[in-house]
DNA sequence: CAGTGAGCGAGCTTCCGCTTGACTT
């Protein structure tokens, strides 16, 4: 039996240890905390400074008892979880619930999975921090205690199941906030000058650095410039360098591989945890941009091998991040060498080679470049144009990668950094062509997950480990959604001066549409504006920062946690027992005015079933039952006009008939449709809902017959309405309301009736209506019972 | 992919951070 036991958080940390370490040393993993508190509400004992019950969860229990075993076989143990305020609550918790001794338990840190780092810190062992476990404790149980009493708080004055907590709720905040921005926002329009001089491989662009707000000051500029001469003012050429950007951490991979690969957090997380497992890229949870000097001296050998030694340029970066706790290397290749990876999916691929890039970006030189800006005198004028240029002078890091950008309010771009034809002072210039644009200026942009999570960061919110499940917690929750949403239409006039002529025209654009961005859901606006009412301290976007600050003083012993705990947990109860005994029930109810033809009250509020519109008092003894209507996607109650309320009661709508059936016209959750016979036809998106026709409805119901008649491959005798049909992904077999797959070792021509019975009992039943979610937690429960 | 929206009461929900699989599709 080995005489040493190291333990580590991470299991593919411990098998390249192991491999290190000889063996003397058997490595574990603890697989993270062993220990949390216990799920229910008497987990924390309020009355006894705060004293914590804590308990093993089950899936850890066999974790937990062949540690033990490993434990008392050994001479030392070796704690080594990493170095930061959680790292050492595991030890702590290893430690305690192991039964480790003093005497032969030693707990060492190490920042890089490096020979030479792990060796020199079995050389140099210490003891548990306890200031540091105590950081940890108030960590936890602040948040135990915010989550377990705001979220019982919601229950009551808004719905069941609803969560609020330090990071979450903050997360919902930013998204509501942005999204009022964009809505009070008032585009404003102006018009941009580009003129054009010159021809062909000589042409190019020049700007006017001033806008104009009116259409007749364009027009006279350009009316002026008909006789005008242009010459060049002034030139100036200026050197410029760019410097690449630091290694990966969690939060700017996460970045750049939703800008530059489409992926989304959590897929950017599980295709990082892939690579890291089979031994290519470092841990991908981590806050630190610091590289090993291991790594510095293979990367340098690869930027010299690969691109010559002037492209080699030593880089150290700090982090820029008051929160960050650096228990790990930033995210790079394990071996710089290997370029591109040979097995693994195309994702796992397309991601290395993004984390290969900026790692030997960030040890390469800067990217130099001239800058030329020239100013063009108008004879007729008193502003000048102004033209830039770039030329590359040595790529540098370009050479291997760029950096990309959200694409945020800059209302100017493209002809920036174009190429300048020679040009010399006092020349003259011929205009080609110049445009008045009528450009509108930009709301702020909508959150995408990956730049939440950069906010986030920023407000030093959330931990690399949690900014996916935060961004998935809050749309589980129904606060947020992730939508696409088509813009609309906006004209805008352009003016061109071309041959001494100016003529004018109206063009469109598509203006507002979104992909993959975050808006909030009624829900979320109504539990938001409630816990900013109510709790504004928690949802105050420096809470974290100032709590975190107390947690240092606790982890360098200069605070006693149960006192920063106490002084916050005093009044933070009281508010809570406060809101629960004076709040109104919060439903966002807002009034929209009276319905035109009877004069009765309109309102919008959150019932039951979401958001919905009502015509009518809702107390009529033995009166009137009021009108209702739930609102659509995209809609929500805030920004709701009457008009569109009005709307929500023209449909459904009856249509006529066909084959001796009723045909009603409604919108659904995928779009407007035609109901008949209990079946459901789509309507095209040309198609007005409110105008269709008999015919056309009819029109729909056979063309969709005709293509599903198209799809048939076969039937059964047994029974005509089961059928095989040709899917978007192959043949599949429509069983009632089931589809189900054919099994790999069947055609759809081998295929037997009885086979689709059998197919269809077993598998699960389509789930009903409201019983989904307590037959999901109850399959969950039972699931972990065993 | 309906229209629904009262009230009572039982029993349930919920936090953040540290780790992977075990489940579906």
């Amino acid at each position: 039996m080995a005489k040493n036991l190291l333990i580590v958080e991470s299991p593919a940390k411990a098998k390249t240890i192991e491999g290190y370490l000889g063996k003397d040393f058997t490595v574990k993993s603890s697989y993270g905390h062993i220990r949390d508190l216990v799920k229910s509400d008497d987990a924390i004992n309020v009355a006894n400074n705060f004293e914590q019950k804590y308990e093993i969860p089950a899936d850890k229990k066999q974790l937990v008892t062949e540690l033990k075993k490993l434990a008392k076989e050994a001479e030392t143990v070796w704690l080594a979880s990493d170095e930061d305020r959680e790292g050492e609550a595991i030890s702590w918790h290893l430690y305690e619930t192991l039964g480790l001794k003093d005497a032969s338990t030693k707990r060492i840190v190490f920042h890089e999975i490096t020979k030479p780092a792990i060796l020199k810190a079995i050389e140099s062992p210490r003891k548990i921090d306890f200031n540091l476990v105590n950081a940890q404790q108030a960590r936890r149980v602040l948040d135990r205690l915010v989550g377990f009493e705001l979220s019982p708080v919601l229950w009551k004055k808004v719905k069941p199941s609803l969560s609020a907590g330090r990071v979450q709720s903050v997360a919902v905040r930013l998204i509501v906030e942005r999204e009022r921005e964009i809505n009070k926002f008032k585009a404003e329009a102006a018009f941009r000058i580009i003129a054009i001089f010159g021809k062909g491989r000589d042409a190019f662009k020049a700007e006017l650095p001033e806008r104009y707000s009116k259409q007749e000051d364009a027009e006279k500029f350009l009316n002026d410039c008909i006789s005008a001469a242009f010459k060049v003012n002034s030139l100036e050429t200026k050197p410029a360098k760019r410097s690449p950007a630091a290694p990966f951490t969690t939060s700017t991979l996460q970045q750049e591989a939703s800008r530059k690969l489409g992926f989304s957090v959590s897929r950017t997380m599980s295709v990082a945890q892939k690579l890291y497992e089979s031994g290519k890229i470092t841990y991908m949870r981590t806050d630190s941009v610091n590289l090993s000097d291991l790594a510095l001296n293979a990367a340098r050998d690869q930027i010299n091998r690969a691109y010559g030694e002037k492209y080699h340029q030593l880089r150290k970066y700090k982090t820029k991040s008051a929160s960050a706790q650096e228990a790990h290397e930033a995210i790079r290749p394990t071996y710089f060498d290997v370029h591109t990876i040979d097995d693994g999916d195309s994702s796992e691929k397309r991601l290395y080679e993004l984390i290969w890039k900026r790692a030997i970006a960030s040890q390469m030189s800067e990217a130099l470049f001239e800058k030329t800006t020239a100013k063009i005198g108008i004879s007729t004028r008193g502003e000048e144009l102004v033209a830039n240029g770039e030329v590359l002078k040595f790529d540098g890091f370009l050479k291997v990668y760029l950096e990309s950008h959200d694409e945020e309010d800059d209302n100017q771009q493209d002809g920036d950094n174009a190429m300048l034809p020679p040009l010399a002072q006092g020349q003259t210039l011929s205009l080609t062509e110049m445009t008045a644009t009528e450009r509108y200026s930009r709301p702020p942009a909508r959150y995408t997950e990956a730049s939440l999570v950069k906010k986030l960061e920023e407000l030093g919110i959330g931990r690399p480990s949690t900014y996916a499940p935060t961004i998935s917690t809050i749309q589980n929750r129904g606060y947020v959604v992730k939508e696409e949403r088509d813009g609309r239409q906006r004209n805008y006039k352009v003016l061109t001066l071309k041959a001494g002529e100016i003529k004018k025209e109206e063009l469109t654009e598509n203006t507002g549409a979104e992909r993959n961005k975050m808006f909030p859901t009624d829900i979320g606006a109504v539990v938001n504006d409630f816990l900013v009412q109510y709790f504004n301290g928690i949802v105050d976007f420096h809470f974290t920062a100032g709590v975190e600050k107390e947690f240092d003083e606790i982890a360098q012993g200069m605070k006693d946690w149960t006192d920063m705990i106490r002084k916050f947990y005093q009044p933070f109860h009281q508010e809570v027992e406060n809101t629960i005994k004076t709040a109104d029930k919060a439903t966002g109810e807002r009034e929209l005015g009276v319905h035109p033809e009877s004069g009765k009250k309109m309102s919008v509020r959150i019932g039951r079933y979401g958001p919905f519109v009502q015509v009518g008092e809702t107390e009529t003894e033995g009166g009137e039952k009021p009108l209702y209507a739930s609102l659509r996607a995209g809609q929500m109650i805030e920004t709701i006009t009457l008009e569109e309320a009005l709307e929500l009661f023209k449909l459904p709508k009856k249509v006529g008939f066909f084959e001796d059936k009723e045909m009603t016209v409604a919108i659904g959750k995928f779009g407007p449709y035609i109901r008949h016979n209990s079946a459901f036809y789509s309507l095209p998106k040309e198609i007005d809902p409110l105008d269709v026709t008999e015919e056309q409805a009819i029109e729909i119901i056979e063309a969709k017959r005709k293509k599903d008649a198209e799809r048939l491959i076969r039937t059964f005798d047994e029974n005509p309405d089961v059928k095989i049909l040709n899917g978007r992904w192959g043949p599949y077999i429509e069983f009632g309301k089931q589809n189900l797959k054919i099994p790999k070792d069947k055609t759809p021509e081998t295929l037997t009736y009885a086979d689709c019975v059998a197919l269809s009992e077993a598998a699960p039943a389509a789930p009903k209506k409201g019983g989904k979610k307590t037959t999901a937690k109850a399959a969950t429960k039972t699931a972990k019972k065993k």
